[in-house]
Formats: C-alpha cells, structure tokens, sequence
RNA sequence: GGGAGCUUAGCUCAGUUGGCUAGAGCGCACGAUUCACAUUCGUGAGGUCAUAGGUUCAAGCCCUAUAGUUCCCACCA
C-alpha cells in the first residue's frame, strides 16, 4: 500500500468521500504526463515506465509442479509474442489524444462529461496496456459565447461596448475569464480525467496566436485568404456577421406581400402594347427601398416584353437623403465593423427610382407572381444577379437591423421589422398593395439571442475553402465531385447545385493565384477512420456544398485579425503581427488595424497540431516558443498587391526541422491517434482539422475519429437552457459518484446515435461499483492485513513488474500462480478472454459493449460463481486442518494435517488477490476512482492502480476449466429444479453415482447449490436402481448420475416442468434436422458450421433420451 | 427541396463482416437471506426484430417499396 492514510472498507462504497483524495493522488505523482511517470535508472536518466510491456514473451513451464504444455489455454497461445532483451528498449506505441477545449469560464455540461469519459476510458486502458499516452487538455476563450455572457454583464451595469476602445473590452474579459476559469478545471478532475494538465492548452496562449498567424499569413501569400465584399449573416444584437454554419434555420409562418412596380411610360401607352405595371411577390417589402432591378425568368412568355423596360420602385421618392449614395454602409457610430465599405456608387436621381427588369435564369417561374424584386445589398442570390447584371447594391439596413439613411428619411433609423410595417402601410395608402398570403418559409436565427439574422452587404475576411476542401476530401479517399459522379437520378441536379458553388468560389474571390494543394494519393477510406461510418459520406457531402468562410468578427475578445489597411488607399492591406498598435507605418505609408478578430473555429480548426507543437509549413515555429501575446512582425508585411509568395511544401522530417528551436517533447503526439467528440463537431469542427491539418502539416490531425451521440434529458429531448432540461454532470457525480456517472453514460451507447440520459443506467453503475467494492472487502478480508511475502511467496506474486529504486524492473512470473480447483482454472480461463475482449472491443470503439463485459466478467463470473466457489475450498481446507470431516477431503493433492491445509490456505488466498487484481485493472479504465480507492485500501498492493501495467498471461488447464463448467451446468440444473418445484422449504441432499467429478467437488457443489449434503450412493439405493426403482430426481440435464434426494409425489408435481422441457428439446432436434436434412445447407455453408449443427444434434438427442428415462416413457 | 438516421422485451437501448436457441440494464413475478454486498442472492415471465416483397443453404443484419419517427443541410423571393 503506497498510499498511507486509513481508508477502510466500509460496509458500502462512498464516493464522495475519496473521490478528490485519490485524484490529489494521480495527479502529484506524475500519471498523467505524456509518456507516463518520470523515474530515474541507473545511470541517472530519466526513464519512462512501462515500456515494453505487454510484450513480454509468455511463459510456458512448471504450473504447480505439474507440466502445463497441454494447458496453454486457446487464448493464451496469441500473446506469445517474443520479447526483447532486458535492457534494450523499444520505442512505445504511441497513443494520443486533445481535448476539445471546453469553454474555460464555463460549467461542463454532460455531453463534455460523455465525451472526455470516452477518451480517459482509452487513455487509462492504453496506459495499462503499456503504451506511450498523451492525453492533452485544453480550454477555449470561447470567443462568441464568453462575448455575448460578458456584454450582458455590461448591460447590467448599463454600458456598452461602445463605451470602451477594443483593448479596454479585451483586457476586461481576460481579466473575467481567468477570475472564472477554474470551475471547468475542478469538475474535470471530479470527472476523473487523466489529461496531461502540464500540457494544458488556452486558446489564446502565445503559441496558439502564433501558430493562428502563421496559418493566416500563408494562407494569405497562397491566395486562399481574401476581402471579400459580399453578403453576410449578421445578428443585429450582437452586430457581428457569423459563418453560414453559425445560423439556426426554421420554418416559420409568415406573410407575402404582392406589390405593383409601375412601368415607366406604361400609363401613357396603348395598354395592349405595354403593360402598366409589374407585380413582384416579397416577404421583406422594407427591402424594396435598396430594390435595383426587378427580375423574371427569360423563358417566361408572359413576361418578355416586359425585360428591358424600367420600373419605379415605389416610396423611393419620400425623403431620401441626399448623402445616401455616399454612406459608408455603418447605421451607427460603430467602430467595429468596416461593414459596408465602399458600398455603392448608385446615383441618387431626386425623384422615385428607376430600375431595369432584367431577365435571369434565377427566377423560378412557378413561384409567386414570377417576378422577383432585386436587392443586391440584403440578399445572396440577388447578390449575385446583381454580380451578373452589374447592378448597384444599396445598403438599407445596418448591423444593428436599423434602416440606414439611404433608405429614405421616414424609415432611417426604424427597426427593419417597424420599417416593414411603415411600407406595407404606405404600399396600402398608395395603392401599391395587391395581395398578402400567408406562407411559411425558412429564416434563419442567431443560435444565441434567436434574433432574425439579417443578410447584409459587408466587407469581411473570407477563406477559400475550395482548395482546402479537395485537399481533405482526398484524405478521406473522396473527392469533392464523388456526389455528382455517384449519377443517381439526382445527379444532374446535384452537379448543377455543386459547379454554381464552385463558380461562386472562385467569382466571388479576389482573382490572387490560388496555389494547388496536392496531397498524397490515397485509395480506398482514407486515411481517417470513422465511427460511425457513415459520417465520412457526410463530411464529403458537407466538403462538397462548402463555401467560402467568413472568418473574421465583429467582437472584440478573441485573436485579433493580424491585418492592417492603408488609411489612405483602402485597397491596400498587409499582414502585420503588431495588433497592439492601432496604427502603424510601413514604407512611410500609414496603416490602420483591422478592429476584427478570428472566428473561433480558425484558431480551434488547428488544435490538434497546436497543442502538440507539431511542426508546420515545414519548420519549427520559433514564435511558438517565445514569450509574449503578440510576438510582434516576425515576417515581412504582405501587401496584397505584392505578395511574395510562399508556397505549401509538405512537411520535412524531424530531423531537417531541428535547427533552431528544439522540437517539442510533445510533437511526436501528432497525429493524434483519435479525436472523439459530438456529432454536432463534424461540419464546425472536425472538418476544419482535418483541412488545416492537411494544409498545415502535410498530415491528417487524426487517424480516428469516433463521433459520440448527442446526450438527450431523460424523456428524449434535447436538453437546452430554455427548456430547463439540462442535466448538469456535476449533480450526478455528487448523487452518485463520478464513476456511476461514467457507467451509465456509456452504458448502452452506440456510435452517433443520440439518446437519452438514463438515471438507471447511473444507478446500474453505482451498484456495480458498490458490488466490486464488497467483492474485495471480501478478498481483503480472507487475505488478511499480513498478506506479505512469506504467505504469498515472490513467485506467487501476480506478474506484475516492479521497479526497484533504481527503476529497474523486476518480473515475476505468473506461471508460478498455483491453480488447482477447477474454479480457479475456469477462472482464470474467463478474465484471460475478457482482457483479450476488452482490448479488441475499445479498439473498435465499442464502449458500450466494453461494460457489458466488465460487467458480466467482474461480477456475473467472479463474484458469482469463483468467489462462492473458492469459500468452498477454504472451508474444505480449514476442515482438513482441524482434522475432520474427511468426506470432503482433497484427496492428498493438498496433502493432510495441519500444515498442509494451511499452505492451502495460502495459496487459495493468493489466488483469491491475483483475481481481484485482474477484475480491479479489467475496471480500472471504465470505474477509475472505485478501482483506484480499492488498490489503496488493499494490504498488499504497491503503488498506483492508474500506474500498473497488464503482466503476462496466466496459464490455465483446459479439461480443468470445462470440469467447472460441468459443475456449473448441474449447479444450475440443481437451482432450476428446486426454483420449480412448489413450496419445497428444506435443503435438498445430492446424491451421486459413479461420478468421480461431482464426488471430487462435493463440498464445492453443496455450497453452491445451497444443499444440506452431497453423499454417495447408499447400498439399499444400489439396490433400488438395479431393480429399477426411483430414488430420487435424476439431474438428467446434465446427463450426470446424479439425483435430488427427493420423495416421488414431489418428483410428479415437478414432471409437469420435464414435460415442457423435452417439448423445447424436441423443438430444437426438429429444427435441426431440418436444417442437416436440407441438402443446400450441407454443400453451401461452410464445413465446420455444418459440423457444429451435428454435434449440436447428438447432443440435444442425448439430453431428450435422458428426459425420456427420466419420465419413464422410454 | 435534398440528405442521413431510427423503428428489436413493459421502459431505455446493444447486436462488428449474414450463421445455430436475438442480448444488457432498469422494471415485473416468485423465492431466499444474519457468515463481502438488500446498492444483495437464486429462478422466471416477457420479443411473429415496424409492414410487405425480394436475394440467400441461411436475414434483426443485404436489396426494393410502404408507414411512423428524429435529426441535419438548403438562397425559392
């Protein structure tokens, strides 16, 4: 016992009791690093522990002084790998993993506690297994989300954002997230996490803000980042323009407007030769005030004589401003948004405005009145008629969702909701109104406030996705065209869909040289395993509808945008590190700072390579490594005009990159082995890594990814502050311990699929925990407070390695474990398969089925039948010692007398350890505190549970196994009889035949079975059988000559049940028969199936002429 | 409008590439019990695997259609 306080074993398992005690533990002594815990060795390096193990060469041999070269169990035989010499050292298997970094001023919610439980359930089982672990943590500045907590903070002491300069609001908010920042820290722990916290990443440390420039200054020299002038989602409240991703869509009721556009010249014509007027269907009227130009379709007959004519765009005319054609596009004193700069040079005509109807494919001529209104400046697709027909786009509203002066003076400054009614109303007035239809249609929200988001004409920064995307697309062993070529019925469709996307792309860009990113040729999946599957098609889908990424915002905590424009030549931007001063001068040119900052998923889609210090673009980042938010201008400014371009190479190898700053003991953690996290993470997320990894480092971030199911409230739904359903993780671990917590949230989880939180499912896993805890109450009491090397003997020790002072490590081998009872060669047989089970289902991701095992092994295997059987053989063996009771004797093998039995004893308790152990290491990754708080409290166990390593195989005798597996069909055959019969109160005698299995373990079988005796035949029984007389209840299931001592009216009330059992018997032969008498069956199914099915057959013939002879009718 | 998933015991769900008598937890019924554990032990009931076709020696699993349901994506004004 390393840890030295006095935990004992109370009656039942309190977790909150040693929980934090028992983490303090883990983390003061080192576990957790990457690489495991430092020690020194002899020649006073530091060494890592662990290393090469589970390679270690099986032992074959002496088991208990009899040869076992029959012995090697079926599974035993797969782990005889060779290993290598002492003293030389293998490199370790890598396993690594990040965090995604939850919100660092935030609470965890359950989804964090589902998904980093996964990721420690791998992590602690790759530790025992003896790799090389890193599981790094990580906490995020979570931009929008600590922004918008903030500003309300702000509200309530009634400023605003405006009432501070963007370094005032960005020191305030560092100052409030680390002054909150440490309750996510704590409730990772009580989750019992075992992430590397020395590796603990902010995301806006120094080397995160350096690596996010460096991305954005290739990028920008690769001509993948641009200004892009185009329409953008934004949320008036927040006054900040998301990501497409970022909006909410919902189908909503609302109303559509049909308004009359009057032709110019039309009321002066013959009406038959040009009409008077147009109609156009809207659900925004207000926008009409930025209308410039009405469209239709150019194959609608009923409107080509309209195209080419002018329309007025009625109220245009009431008080427009005479500087509206020269506004900048900001409805306020905004400082944060250069929005609309730039935006129009429309020119003001004085009276109402006339615009072109146009002809465009765009037009649906089936919907509406199949006239469509144009507003280029507050919608994407009149956007891009507008691109098409060079059209002027005229701002109406502002971020703030107020109408802008250029939309005249009796609605500039209205909200555009009230503006629409002041339009409808004097649409009405001015007979402009034709019809209202109620509709329902999609609008998209803020996900945050819910606010309508309105698309509004703006200048951001956006990335070209589209190279980025094919780039991934073929790490994934796709490509970007695959839905269009998979030609279903849809194809053309779809390919018309995916080129107008791409001619977007490449339109819409600035016309810089966008350099080719070729990765390596891949076939097949890929280079990313998915779980489940069929998130790879949707990530390619999503790859494929990409389009380019808006990724600057309009708030001021985050990364801010390294960018600097030229105050007197807008046109002219540069890349310059120097964010903190607001303006700064280059070639005596004067340059002002861009006031935006990253999206979050910039800085966050290059995590895993961050975290790691993996290399990239080909070379250490010294920056990384230096000090200092803002490293300050590292790299000549990049003016747009000029370039100097640099372009991706792949990554070079460690070796050419180890000038300059030393590579970091963490890159060789890149890629990450796996990246596990929500479904909701694939589009904003996963997908962002694996392009940024890509382009970054040549690699994929991760060779894995597992994607869990969203965690729904109890009744299905999904949990949201709103509804007041969410769960906190933190509540259930105090109910209930974090390990329940744990259980039952993994438990009965397949990959993907969301479901519901389920209490029992915790309630399932507090008792398990409580069940493996009086398990070794048990064991520990039996064993006793003396357990030391004279009762077990070194040899008898489990395997598991030592490391003496000098790290050295001492193996003592589990051969020398002394098996005897079939109990325990059955048991051992059982936690062989189910460690050997364990790793092959966590290598497959099969959490769910994980548990189960554990579940079935620890408690279904061991507690139930090995721990009852070996009370059994300690009884026998005290008996012995007290020199009675010789029925139940072990026949010499455990020799007689009093020192004999007590080296029984002994040996029954070492083997009684070595179990618990097994089933405490079997536990440990999925129940981490219980198995841990156990390791301390036992007597005889060394160090740390969280620092022990899986040791060889044990060796186990086959016949002897399947003897207990024989013991346990009759003791169930004797629980099923004796369930059955009615009202049957006394405990039954067993009586045996020539049977030498059951004589040799009748003191086993009597205490399983709960009997009062288990004898031999009696000679006046010999008698009644030779003359064909009952003695008894023959236990013909098991085919045993075995009886229940039991009276023949009691026998006849239970016949009614062996009548119904040789109906099922018969049922099964039947069915059998039909399968073997199928010739089809026989040719085509595979040899060893169809051998299986007659075997099978034999068998169940066997049993049915038993059940007849037992009922006397055969 | 498009896409994906789901439908298996009373409830919540597992069920890898088709293979024998479809599993777990909870719940339910009956029985037990001072000797590790009532957060326990034993036994059991409960399923035409949504429906209809098809492929196959063999289908919960593969194919087609239908119904119900959930989620995601999308610029129909």
């Amino acid at each position: 016992m390393w840890y030295n306080n006095d935990m004992r074993f109370e009656k039942v398992y309190e977790p909150r009791e040693t929980e934090a005690e028992i983490y303090a533990l883990w983390e003061a002594s080192g576990v957790f690093k990457a690489g495991g815990r430092q020690r020194k060795s002899d020649d006073g390096q530091e060494v890592l522990t662990g290393e090469n193990d589970g390679e270690r060469e099986m032992l074959a041999g002496e088991n208990g002084g009899r040869t076992v070269a029959v012995a090697v169990g079926e599974k035993t035989e797969v782990k005889g790998k060779k290993t290598a010499a002492k003293g030389e050292r293998k490199p370790r298997e890598i396993w690594s993993t990040v965090m995604p970094p939850p919100n660092a001023n935030g609470n965890l919610h359950i989804g964090h506690g589902f998904e980093m439980s996964l990721k420690d359930v791998l992590a602690r089982h790759y530790r025992l297994q003896g790799r090389d672990v890193a599981y790094i943590p990580g906490a995020d500045h979570a931009g929008f989300e600590t922004w918008v907590v903030y500003e309300r903070a702000l509200e309530r002491i009634g400023k605003t954002r405006f009432d501070f300069t963007r370094d005032e609001l960005y020191a305030q908010v560092w100052d409030f997230v680390q002054k909150n920042r440490s309750n996510m820290e704590i409730q990772i722990r009580q989750l019992g996490i075992s992430c590397d916290w020395s590796a603990l990443t902010f995301t806006l440390d120094p080397k995160v803000v350096a690596t996010v420039y460096e991305t954005f200054r290739h990028l920008w020299a690769d001509g993948l980042v641009y200004r892009g002038h185009k329409i953008a989602n934004f949320c008036p409240k927040h006054q900040t323009s998301f990501a497409d991703i970022e909006i909410t869509h919902r189908d909503e009721q609302g109303w559509m407007w049909d308004i009359a556009y009057p032709i110019v010249g039309g009321e002066a014509s013959d009406k038959d030769e040009i009409p008077r007027e147009i109609i156009v269907s809207t659900t925004r009227p207000e926008t009409l005030l930025g209308d410039t130009a009405v469209a239709v379709n150019p194959k609608d007959e009923r409107y080509s004589k309209y195209i080419g004519l002018e329309v007025e765009v009625p109220l245009t005319d009431e008080g427009a401003t005479q500087d509206w054609a020269a506004a900048d596009g900001k409805g306020t004193a905004s400082n944060w948004a250069d929005g609309m700069d730039g935006a129009t040079d429309a020119v003001l005509t004085g009276a109402r405005r006339r615009i072109p109807i146009i002809a465009d494919d765009y037009v649906d001529e089936t919907f509406g009145t199949g006239a469509v209104k144009i507003t280029p400046a507050h919608d994407p697709n009149d956007f891009e008629v507008g691109l098409r027909h060079h059209l002027d786009e005229i701002s109406v509203i502002g971020i703030n969702g107020k109408m802008l002066p250029a939309a005249g003076e009796r609605y500039a400054n209205l909200d555009a909701l009230d503006a629409r009614e002041r339009v409808v109303a004097g649409l009405e007035e001015q007979g402009y109104l034709r019809g209202k239809h109620e509709i329902t249609h999609t609008v998209g929200h803020c996900y945050k406030c819910d606010s309508v988001i309105q698309p509004l004409l703006s200048n951001q920064w956006f990335i070209k996705v589209r190279p980025l995307a094919e780039r991934a697309a073929k790490a994934l062993g796709g490509s970007l065209d695959e839905k269009v070529a998979d030609g279903d019925e849809k194809a053309a469709d779809g390919g018309e869909k995916v080129a107008r996307v791409a001619e977007n792309g490449v339109s819409e860009g600035e016309d810089g040289p966008v350099t080719h990113v070729e990765g390596p040729s891949i076939s097949g999946k890929g280079e990313i395993g998915f779980y489940p599957a069929s998130k790879r098609n949707e990530l390619l889908a999503y790859y494929s509808e990409l389009r380019d990424w808006n990724i600057s915002r309009q708030i001021p905590w985050g990364i801010p945008i390294p960018a600097f424009q030229n105050v007197a030549d807008a046109s002219d931007w540069i890349f310059d590190e120097r964010v903190e001063e607001q303006f700064i001068e280059v070639d005596g040119k004067k340059y002002k700072r861009d006031e935006d900052t990253f999206d979050t998923w910039f800085s966050s889609g290059q995590w895993p390579y961050i975290t790691t210090d993996a290399p990239i673009y080909g070379s250490l980042l010294a920056s990384r490594h230096s000090s200092g938010t803002n490293a300050g201008a590292l790299a000549p400014p990049l003016g747009a005009a000029d370039a100097s371009p640099i372009h991706f190479r792949s990554a070079l190898g460690v070796g050419e990159a180890s000038e300059g700053p030393a590579l970091s003991p963490l890159a060789k953690y890149y890629p990450n082995s796996v990246m596990e996290c929500g479904t909701d993470l694939l589009r904003p997320w996963v997908a962002k890594m694996i392009m940024f990894g890509l382009y970054a480092t040549g690699e994929v971030p991760f060779k894995e990814v597992y994607f869990h199911g969203m965690v729904q409230d109890e009744h299905g739904k999904k949990m949201s502050k709103s509804k007041g359903n969410v769960i906190s993780p933190m509540e259930v671990i105090a109910e209930y311990g974090a390990d329940a917590f744990r259980l039952g949230v993994i438990a009965n989880r397949s990959a993907g699929q969301a479901q519901a939180f389920s209490r029992s499912g915790v309630i399932s896993g507090r008792n398990f925990c409580n069940k493996l805890w009086n398990m070794s109450r048990f064991v520990q009491a039996t064993v006793g407070e003396d357990y030391g090397e004279d009762l077990v003997g070194a040899d008898a020790h489990n395997g598991r390695d030592d490391v003496d002072e000098a790290g050295e490590r001492e193996e003592t081998p589990v051969s020398e474990l002394n098996l005897r009872t079939p109990a325990e060669h059955w048991v051992v047989a059982e936690l062989n398969s189910a460690r050997e089970k364990l790793a092959e289902l966590l290598a497959g991701y099969r959490f769910s089925e994980a548990i189960e095992l554990v579940y079935a092994t620890v408690w279904g295997k061991v507690a139930d039948w090995f721990i009852e059987a070996e009370k059994a053989s300690l009884r026998a063996a005290e008996q012995a010692g007290d020199g009675g009771a010789d029925e139940v004797d072990a026949e010499g093998r455990a020799g007689t007398g009093k020192n004999a039995a007590e080296a029984e004893q002994r040996r029954i308790r070492a083997i009684l350890a070595y179990v618990l152990e097994f089933c405490l290491k079997l536990t440990h990754p999925l129940a981490p505190f219980v198995t841990e708080t156990i390791w301390q409290a036992l007597s005889w166990t060394d160090d740390l549970l969280a620092d022990e390593k899986w040791g060889d195989y044990a060796i186990y005798d086959i016949k002897q196994r399947e003897n207990f597996a024989q013991i346990m069909q009759l003791v169930e055959e004797i629980r099923f009889v004796e369930a059955n019969i009615p009202e049957r109160k006394q405990k039954d005698v067993l009586i045996f035949g020539s049977d030498e299995l059951v004589a040799e373990n009748a003191e086993l079988i009597r205490g399983l079975a709960k009997l009062e005796k288990v004898r031999g035949l009696a000679e006046k029984e010999q008698g009644k059988l030779a003359a064909g007389e009952s003695i008894g209840l023959r236990l013909a299931n098991s085919g045993r000559e075995a009886w229940l001592e039991i009276d023949e009216k009691t026998i006849e009330k239970y016949a009614r049940n062996l009548h119904e059992r040789v109906a099922a018997v018969k049922g099964e032969i039947e069915q059998l028969e039909r399968r073997l008498g199928n010739e089809a069956y026989v040719a085509r199914a595979p040899e060893e199936l169809v051998a299986e099915s007659r075997a099978n057959l034999a068998e169940k013939q066997a049993v049915l002429a038993r059940l007849l002879t037992e009922l006397g009718e055969n």
